[in-house]
DNA sequence: TCAGACAATGACACCGGTTACCAAGGCCCG
DNA sequence: CGGGCCTTGGTAACCGGTGTCATTGTCTGA
């Protein structure tokens, strides 16, 4: 083919400008459809490009813009269901756009979390990131963050103190509503397994529980509160120390899928039957609960339209206040829940 | 403090030339520890590159560099869990490095599937690609690769055609030892639910159930293969299929731990106890395996040392053939499987 | 007829790094 | 003591885009 560009490399600008008579400045304007601009011009540029296949260069781009079209994840999650999902919603919402998404797993127990953030941000100079949950409850990295001057979005479980960067639910509503049904379906003693200390979720998801269980006098002493720390495991001992009680719950609302999973788990090494002898209620809606038997109570949020939400923050933030911020949750009645016998 | 770089945005390395005396040029032969290097000057600069916490611009060295140093990975899995592992192998060998990863996952049965992963290519122009099953298993995908002149490593369960792009284990064999082990449990009958049409691990692993059938003389008909698609639901259809048979079997092979699950579901459903009236056996030892009940008998492959492996030979093309290519798998024994009643 | 408005396009500097090439200074050697 | 070599640092051009401003041509209205 005559004209080709020079060997080797892809098609640059320059050679689009070359090729169709033009300057690099025109071939711009094609390119970011500036509005005056002759259009017999734009389409005689329009052919070379698809003739050349010319992509324009998103390193010089971000270079000459000052500006990078990436976002950025940022998360410690031990749920690889719900991580994915989230990817998802970002992904949902820089579909078809320049946009692109880096992810960057982190160990919240770590020493080195701030710097490692840190090192992150400055280096590679995103556009945005996202904060996800429990990450995202720390106030210090919004602090970072503002420092470094980088835009960000939290997806919380509750009210944290800055709307505009901040994508949440309900938490201590869905779970009021979910014991709300356990205690319609007759059952008095109902345990909690509690999400791991110093998150918001974990105290919010409590707070709901007890809200539900004082709101109808039922006990809600610290003997039905058994702390988890999110894992599967960690369910499977809460359940231990819920069941070894002299008085038993007949009910257990567990703060998330995986250690209602646990709670499960325990009760059928027992030998007792879910639900006949054992109600059980996670959260989250994860693959798990629809994947153990019985098929697990529940309460789902729209984590990867929440996560789709934050993107569309950071993607247009003038219009980050017409974007949605406060997602309700569904409850989702399965088999692992019946009245009390 | 004085001598700060213009008002606004970060420093650049032309304000570190400014503040400690020397040249840009000189800046960057200490950023990139070159040898011929007075000690002393480079002392000096580093001196302000702390001062000023100055970090080099990733596009600018990009565009300069003609190299990106961003890995991109591409995938259409249905499973969340075994997605997460790829993606903290490949974490696992950036660590550290300047290099960052792109997540780009996909529909394969879109028609614009192969538009999408060009587009995605192109705009990015990444370092690297890094490809994952069952995507990986399509020679089309290779081909568009070299076309486009990145580079690419496929993650494979058994022998494709070009070893230096690939990363992969021996299903057939792996499977061969876990039906093995059913097979010296006492087991006659064994069924096979089998990955969806198509997948070369689902060929694969079908051929490591028939090898191992065959070598003992068991039976190894059309009737003892029920197909599936990796996903609960089918591997739900899959056991009724098989356990609706006449003359049903005592123990079934599941290509994946997901239709395993369904497997054991639908067993239950019927009231039969696993593993005292029906053996199961999964593959790949995701999360589900040790969170379902009874815990899962699987075969483990280790994905996240894959995944690093594949990163590696694209960090460093020049030790490629160092790398390790093929890596083995491991049976483990758990609760699902019993000798035959 | 001509000034002024306006649309369309180009010239040029710049973003923040890199390399190629050259210059200057210190050292050795004959 | 002068020439060649090695070390070190500077200058300029370049990577592939973008912004600013100037230039050209055309149309309008006084």
């Amino acid at each position: 083919m005559a004209g080709k560009p020079r060997t080797g490399g892809k098609p640059t600008i320059n050679d689009v400008a070359r090729l169709s008579g033009v300057s690099k400045k025109t071939v711009s304007r094609v390119i970011n459809r500036s509005p005056l601009l002759n259009q017999a011009t734009r389409e005689k540029v329009e052919v070379v490009i698809a003739e050349l296949g010319y992509v324009p260069n998103p390193q010089a781009r971000a270079l000459a813009l000052r500006r990078n079209f990436v976002l950025g994840l940022i998360y410690d999650n031990p749920n690889a269901q719900m991580v994915l999902n989230f990817q998802e919603g970002v992904l949902d919402a820089i579909r078809d756009t320049e946009f692109a998404l880096l992810i960057h797993p982190v160990d919240r127990r770590s020493p080195q979390l701030f710097d490692n953030i840190r090192r992150f941000i400055e280096q590679q100079r995103l556009h945005g990131v996202i904060i996800l949950p429990p990450l995202s409850e720390n106030d210090q990295f919004a602090a970072l963050f503002d420092e470094l001057g980088c835009n960000y979005v939290r997806m919380g479980s509750a009210r944290l103190d800055d709307p505009a960067h901040l994508v949440q639910s309900n938490d201590r509503e869905a779970v009021r509503e979910a014991v709300g049904v356990l205690i319609a379906l007759g059952h008095r003693r109902i345990g909690l397994v509690e999400g791991p200390e110093g998150f918001r979720s974990a105290m919010e998801r409590r707070e709901g529980w007890r809200e539900a269980m004082e709101a109808h006098g039922l006990p809600c002493g610290d003997e039905l509160v058994a702390r988890g720390n999110y894992t599967f495991e960690s369910g499977k001992e809460a359940a231990i120390q819920l069941l070894d009680l002299a008085e038993r719950p007949s009910a257990v609302f567990a703060s998330n899928d995986v250690m209602a999973a646990g709670v499960v788990h325990v009760a059928r090494e027992r030998g007792m039957d879910v639900p006949q002898d054992l109600s059980v209620v996670g959260f989250d809606d994860t693959a798990i609960a629809a994947t153990i038997w019985p098929p697990l109570t529940t309460v789902r949020w729209p984590i990867r339209t929440m996560a789709r939400s934050a993107a569309m923050k950071l993607i247009h933030p003038e219009a980050a206040d017409k974007e949605q911020s406060l997602f309700p949750t569904e409850f989702v009645p399965r088999a692992s829940t019946a009245p009390k016998a």
